[in-house]
RNA sequence: GUCUCCAUAGCUCAGCUGGAUAGAGCACGGGCCUUCUAAGCUCGCGGUCGUAGGUUCGAAUCCUACUGGGGACGCCA
């Protein structure tokens, strides 16, 4: 538990206690008290609402019942120096401000550890994410899927879950089949020879490229091969080549994930029938024009749906239905998938087959992506694999940078549609925000150059000495950054690290400049001072590392 | 037609289990570099929180209806 969290806990302590010797309400009644940060400095360091939330339960007005708790108040055993009451019945609570000086300490001693807790206790989570198909490139799309699922991941990392990350490759099915004839034709293409797209064929420059890999290594030798056999190659080597793009891409786009799970193998090892077996045992499956069917509509679902087709053939739901079924067998306590917007009306039968299944409904998680509109020229872009002028996640950060890709899709919420300007991006990168974060964090490793040079060293000695106001905003952000990993990772809002990092630097930003951190005729005060900029810099640099965003020491 | 997500400043978006005067960036207008990085700071301008009801001490937040937009409704994956 951190510094924050122990004086929060303490505070609440203290106020539970303090209730309940004031008679409010029945002595055993569970009292969940909030402590919020107040917009307002002015409100002090805390303040709860509990008062106007007691007014039912103790039929008082609020202001009565925050007299009450107050008289009753034990403040000796904590950090509290004042505490009052104000607006409607909200309680103000100001800390001492040598407490604040902890947070200094803790940063600079717990360095890259600084943020991390047990908030989590160490739940087993499994997050899949992109499970783009092995078809064509990564586009828009995958490119902020990856960024909020990799987020989410080292989020939950840190707030102390236990997770892995995990792409469920689509190599079975169809679009593989489509995937092999149109490697062919564009393989017969590179031989100079006509060769006609299948109709459904995947267009992207991917597939050229690929053919073209496969010429230099084979030659026309694959001609000579017998349909089978030709088609077996193209679909093996499509597969391969198609994935080592995608983990070179996505490793590129700083995302690495513990496990890719084929969905082929779950037609290899019987993974499939037991699924299917656990359905029928438990009821939920029934045959019906020459189909089989689960009755997902047991479970909220609004209409059944074909497990095995009338040619045998499973659906792709089935093989996913084992494939989730997998995922519990193998220990996780929580799924959470992240998939595009498209895949929306999925949910409610994903759902209704873990039930069928015999699990807890709400063991699957499912965040929602929603679509990314490009604009380009003042103009929509369209992004379909199919029609080869999609935008793709290389592209984009080839244009626009890494960092500020990685930094643009994660500052948003995951379920709010999203426009991307393109040519703002690229032409007027010095308007994204991520490089006022990494401006801070290059401008603090500036000031230690100097000060290293100057023979100045961080010293936790002196902190009773940052009492000015932008020190104390300073040091009120960086302890909150614990909290607000854990917040995160509770609510599964990656995007809430982005707004902090914002928050932190500006507040960093302000103290740069009303304070001068190196002053000769102080060097208790200077050294205090690094140390505290030496904590702003840790907590930037692992709020930055969360989502996936480089933290420059030269700018 | 049914389901679902969304609607907050000119633009892009925050707004934490309902709380104090709804915030930030960009854009726009003023001020700040002989001193640690001006990719910065600072002050200002800018909002009937889509519309109408409801729930309550209190609603951008919860409920209902409507309007507008995205998406999904296959024995495709």
């Amino acid at each position: 538990m951190n510094a924050v969290e122990q004086l929060q806990q303490s505070i609440k302590a203290a106020l539970v206690a303090a209730i309940e010797k004031a008679q409010l309400i029945e002595a055993g009644t569970e009292i969940n008290i909030h402590l919020e940060t107040p917009k307002d400095k002015a409100n002090g360091d805390f303040a709860t609402n509990i008062a106007m939330q007691l007014t039912k339960l103790a039929k008082k007005p609020p202001r009565a019942i925050a007299e009450a708790i107050l008289e009753n108040l034990e403040t000796a055993d904590t950090d509290i120096e004042k505490i009052d009451i104000a607006g409607p019945g909200f309680i103000n609570i100001t800390v001492r401000k040598d407490f604040l000086a902890g947070v200094v300490k803790a940063a600079n001693e717990q360095g890259e550890a600084y943020g991390r807790s047990n908030a989590g206790n160490g739940e087993n989570i499994q997050v899949e994410f992109v499970s783009a198909n092995p078809t064509g490139d990564l586009h828009l799309g995958h490119a902020r899927g990856a960024s909020v699922g990799d987020s989410l991941c080292n989020v939950l990392d840190f707030a102390g879950y236990n997770v892995s990350r995990e792409y469920y490759i689509n190599d079975a099915g169809n679009q593989i089949n489509n995937l092999a004839y149109s490697l062919e034709a564009r393989y017969k293409q590179a031989l100079g020879m006509d060769a006609e797209m299948p109709e459904d064929g995947y267009h992207g420059q991917d597939i050229i490229d690929i053919a073209g890999k496969i010429v230099e290594q084979f030659g026309a030798s694959v001609l000579d091969k017998s349909d089978e056999e030709r088609f077996n190659f193209f679909r093996e080597h499509g597969l391969k080549l198609e994935l080592d793009k995608l983990q070179n891409d996505l490793k590129n786009f700083r995302v690495e994930f513990d496990v890719w799970y084929s969905e082929t193998s779950l037609y290899n090892n019987g993974k499939i029938e037991v699924a299917l077996d656990k359905l029928r045992a438990n009821g939920h499956v029934y045959e019906e024009d020459g189909a089989t069917w689960f009755r997902s509509t047991t479970f909220g679902d609004d209409k059944n749906r074909v497990l095995i087709k009338n040619d045998g053939s499973f659906t792709y739901l089935t093989p996913d239905i084992a494939y989730h079924q997998d995922k519990i067998l193998r220990g996780f306590d929580k799924l959470i998938n992240i998939w595009g917007a498209d895949h929306h009306g999925y949910i409610p039968r994903m759902k209704a087959a873990i039930e069928a299944l015999g699990y807890e409904r709400d063991t699957l998680e499912v965040e929602i992506i929603q679509m990314v509109q490009l604009y380009k020229n003042g103009e929509k872009f369209k992004m379909s694999k199919r029609t080869g002028n999609a935008v793709t996640m290389r592209e984009l950060v080839e244009e626009v940078g890494l960092d500020a890709v990685r930094y643009f899709f994660v500052k948003t919420a995951g379920d709010s549609h999203m426009d991307f300007d393109l040519d703002l991006a690229v032409s007027q990168s010095n308007e994204n925000p991520v490089y006022y974060a990494q401006y801070a964090h290059a401008r603090i490793c500036s000031i230690l150059r100097q000060a290293d040079e100057q023979g100045y060293k961080a010293s936790l000695e002196n902190l009773q000495l940052l009492t000015a106001e932008k020190e104390a905003d300073v040091l009120k952000k960086v302890g909150a950054f614990p909290q607000v990993v854990a917040d995160a990772a509770k609510h599964r809002t990656p995007h809430r690290i982005a707004n902090y990092i914002q928050e932190l630097a500006a507040t960093f930003h302000s103290f740069y400049n009303a304070e001068k951190v190196i002053n000769a005729d102080n060097k208790e005060l200077t050294e205090a001072r690094i140390a505290l900029i030496t904590a702003v810099r840790i907590t930037i640099a692992n709020a930055l590392k969360l989502i996936g965003v480089s933290a420059p020491e030269k700018m």
